[in-house]
DNA sequence: TATATAATTTAGCCATGCCTAAATTAATTT
DNA sequence: AAATTAATTTAGGCATGGCTAAATTATATA
């Protein structure tokens, strides 16, 4: 059995390689909000047990073997999430930090009975993919909002799980995965999106579009 | 916030507590399957916390903030049990294990609305008193079953919980809190127990009977 | 009461996983 | 190409919570 310090790593990197690409030291301990003297050390104790691969000052790459405990994890995660949402009703926006914490200590019996009480469900509440008992990850493509143009329409696909406040701003104005919304006005100058959603005008600063990944994007003129 | 170790010295320093009266350290280490030498580091830690106060040789005993932590756990534990069985339907001879990993990372929120799903219950599923909110633990008083006598009618009120083998047992003949019984004999010399469970004859060792908890007693005559 | 035995505590070691500070290596600039 | 800057690694330290072995204290026995 892993300890707790080396899923989370394992999880960080598969996540970081998701997103970038390279990972560095660098990256993940600041992911991790750990100095990178500590990611050095978790590094080479992850390549004793073949869990990465790892060159000096090189970056890091997950194994085989270390991609599937990554995961393990992650369908840990996003199935507590989802099942701490609908089966005990904790909002949205504080589902990432309890499903955090137990993901490391749920037996494989407990995944198995959430999966099969939640009817085998592909997403979690933020529209991100359950990883199947397999690992196998089923993700439909999607864009960032900050791609989006004046006069697209689109169905929110995902959003970042892991900022409470902003999850709860997202709430605010309904704006959860397979919400449909029209971009009225995208500001000039990096500016910010003017959106209608269900008929209801709203002003999404990009930092906050960079969290939201859309789909089934359409180009409609003024109605 | 305590790490997970002190935790579970507390819970089980409560726990011996209850039974016994006076803990020493070779109880404590024994328990909780530690050596002694670790189990007087670890009381040394709770105590300049002022958690346990313990004079060299003389055992421990838990302050009211030692006792107060101590329920809020053991809290955790049998909601956690009750909920697991009730809501993910773990069979009863599983729900401690998986419990005691769980009791230690719920956030209080969690627990609460755990507790209201399950109507704010005051007992496990084996029969022992879910301390609420305030700590205040409703223990209805009951006897061990090996003081029972030929001839006596009683229903069970609380089987130990961690011993998976013996809760398996125990449930291939419905011994579950709130079933009813009748002692046909008990054997001499500390011999075993023949006893009728709605119209079945079974019999019950020495052994497995100090581990059951009964009330409602009643002579009775033959039927 | 003296001695043997049992319980407890002290002392010192180990692994984990974090830290800071210093050394090393790589990348960028002039 | 040399020098500066940035990234990474090494070295050594700290707290936690186990361990073993030795010393101490308490209890039981002769």
């Amino acid at each position: 059995m892993l300890t707790q310090a080396a899923e989370d790593y394992l999880k960080s990197i598969y996540k970081l390689q998701e997103k970038g690409g390279k990972v560095s030291t660098g990256n993940l301990a600041e992911y991790l909000d750990v100095k990178p003297a500590s990611a050095t050390g978790m590094i080479k104790k992850l390549k004793t047990m073949k869990l990465v691969s790892h060159e000096r000052y090189q970056g890091v790459t997950l194994t085989d073997a270390g991609k599937t405990i990554a995961l393990e994890i992650i369908r840990h995660h996003r199935l507590l999430e989802l099942y701490l949402f609908k089966a005990l009703g904790v909002p949205w926006d504080g589902v990432h930090e309890e499903a955090e914490k137990l993901e490391h200590v749920i037996s494989e019996d407990m995944e198995a009975r959430m999966d099969a009480f939640l009817g085998y469900p592909t997403e979690d509440p933020h529209g991100s993919p359950i990883p199947d008992k397999n690992g196998v990850v089923l993700k439909a493509p999607s864009v960032q909002m900050t791609d989006l143009n004046n006069g697209q329409s689109c169905v929110v696909a995902e959003v970042s799980d892991d900022d409470s406040a902003l999850l709860r701003h997202l709430g605010s104005f309904s704006l959860y995965p397979g919400t449909a919304f029209r971009v009225i006005e995208v500001a000039p100058f990096e500016g910010p999106f003017t959106i209608d959603i269900a008929g209801q005008q709203v002003v999404i600063g990009r930092e906050v579009a960079k969290h939201i990944f859309v789909n089934n994007i359409e180009e409609t003129d003024n109605v």
